[in-house]
DNA sequence: TATATCTACGCAAAGGTTTGCGCAACCGCA
DNA sequence: TGCGGTTGCGCAAACCTTTGCGTAGATATA
């Protein structure tokens, strides 16, 4: 690391024109007429020296670091890699790079990181970690950050964010098992203090009812956080309550994996005495078994399109903030089935 | 972003002392006599100001980033977001950031990346995406940089690694089935010019012939790619082969989960007809069907201390490069039984 | 009392860019 | 010849730190 690197003051040298003739050629600054013929000469010095712009100098002098802070909840949860993916390819498109942080999941990591970012002085944040009421996000943009939240919203807060319709997906689901015959179906809610579990919720209360279905109080188990443990957890609550049901719609993939134990616990099958539905289409939901019947989100594109957003905020002057929305859609696999 | 942030001249103004002395107070050097008193008013005046030291103009004077790159093959692939973890926990711990990036399995794009990286003056590398003979390792040892491999390692290079001892893990793996009653055991093997997957290979003929049994040649089968498609195509290509086998051990979990399809796909089933044996026991090898009996190593452990070698890398002048080798053990589920 | 030694801090350079302004030399035109 | 307008580039400030050196006053030593 110690080698010392060209500068524009070794370009100029060598082709004895001053440093900020260097500068504007390489920097093709329009507005300043300079000669084709020192161009080609410092182009030519400049990549036989090997001259790259120092990061540091520049973003120095023109206040900005070129990267986008990225935090994710859980990165083992592999709903976040394929947005990751999506998000650091449309940045790096445009000369960004991402500083990625994992909270797991807790408030006081999230802090940090965030701080963290702040102290590296990142042009953006993407988010994947919002609350439904989010203090810290409301925070940061009252400091003016530009923020955009991924796959979770924020209540009361204008705030930019790709999301999917959750509303939407779970409705899928529903009929989709209604259709298989399903009349007593549970659900396994997620953290009601993220959007999405509680969007899901509703909407599935929302469905049921719109079917002429009451809703049982007792067929709904809320976990505390989006994990198999908790899903597994939740539906066994539900299985202890004595209630009957042959269908289970959880909130997230990751639950629905969890409500596999539960189902294999009780001695039952799936689908043959339970069917399940998960949401988000993660990678590996069709390796398990039974492969897992699903909504699929674009997790890649809306990454693509949350760096996209960031990047047009950075830029441009802030209007009102986008508000994307990508949509759902039914992926049929072997976790459902008939009413036995 | 764009809040002027208050400067170290803001907080020596507010104090009336000189900037430097600000500087000094605020960085505690030693050697250098400032009364209490000032010294406290300096504190306090920057706790109030809320002076954060800015990053660009640190890096500039010290020509350091204090971030890291850190290049994965495939980051949808479970078993780097622990490593990863592991990485940015100990980093983050020294003040140090990482930027992450994922060559997608291309070599491209692992050179686009590490030009990236070069651009933005990271401190160190560590990577995951090495081959056994890598040329563009080479040039950055050759060029200075503190480069850290993990996982994978190259050959006939003293670089900084930290791996686990695959023919101590296969060793395992093969004698499980040998203990099983196997005896027509074949390989799914990664692929040859990654350093596991030709370590692995080596050990399991090794191994086999330690026991005396001669591996069949018909019996191994080589993947181009970690994924689980690769492991179906190679697993199929034995079947037609014709020669008959009882159990097969997989280079790694992705491979083996190819296997499995490979396997149904037959009309078989594991582990009645077949048992399989996987390698990293990445998240979620206990949660397919069956749970994949595997070979474990500690991913998150291996991030911290491949994130400490850089570290020392880094700070320290470099002594002889660091070679870590961590130990795997074998995990029993239930993708391997007897011998049918 | 004169000199040496600390103590406590200030000065200014250096690190590499970008960019507003200035200034020659040249050209065209009257 | 004189003058205004380009063209083509240089100068220097500014961005914010760190750090070697300098220095004024106080204290100790001879």
């Amino acid at each position: 690391m110690a080698r010392a690197r060209t500068t524009l003051r070794d370009v100029a040298q060598k082709c004895g024109v001053h440093l900020s003739t260097v500068s504007r050629v390489l920097n093709r600054k329009e507005g300043y007429a300079i000669s084709e013929e020192v161009a080609d000469k410092i182009r030519k010095a400049a990549a036989e020296l090997g001259y790259k712009t120092n990061p540091f100098a520049y973003s120095l002098r023109v206040n900005r670091s070129f990267t986008v802070g990225v935090l994710v909840p859980d990165l083992s949860n592999p709903v976040f890699p394929p947005i990751i993916r999506g998000i650091e390819h449309r940045l790096a498109h445009s000369g960004y790079t991402a500083f990625l942080g994992d909270t797991d999941n807790k408030v006081e990591e999230e802090h940090r990181i965030i701080e963290r970012m702040k102290g590296r002085q990142t042009d953006g944040l993407i988010l994947a970690t919002a609350h439904r009421s989010d203090d810290l996000i409301k925070t940061c943009i009252a400091e003016g950050y530009h923020v955009v939240l991924i796959n979770r919203s924020v209540e009361d807060t204008a705030v930019a964010s790709v999301i999917n319709d959750d509303a939407a997906g779970i409705e899928m689901a529903v009929r989709h098992l209604l259709e298989l015959g399903h009349r007593q179906i549970a659900h396994v809610a997620g953290p009601q203090e993220i959007s999405t579990g509680y969007q899901r919720y509703l909407a599935f209360l929302d469905v049921m009812r719109k079917q002429g279905l009451e809703p049982d109080e007792e067929l709904v188990a809320f976990c505390h956080a989006y994990s198999e443990d908790e899903g597994k957890l939740a539906l066994t609550r539900i299985f202890e309550s004595g209630k009957r049901f042959t269908a289970v719609v959880a909130a997230n993939d990751l639950l629905a994996l969890g409500c596999y134990d539960a189902i294999e616990q009780q001695g039952l099958t799936c689908p043959d005495d339970i069917s399940v539905t998960g949401y988000n289409d993660m990678p590996f939901a069709n390796k398990f078994k039974p492969p897992l019947t699903t909504i699929h989100i674009p997790l890649y594109q809306m990454g693509e399109r949350a760096a996209e957003a960031v990047l047009t905020m950075i830029q441009g002057p802030l209007s009102q903030p986008q508000k994307i929305t990508v949509h759902p859609e039914l992926v049929l696999r072997g976790s459902t089935g008939p009413r036995g």
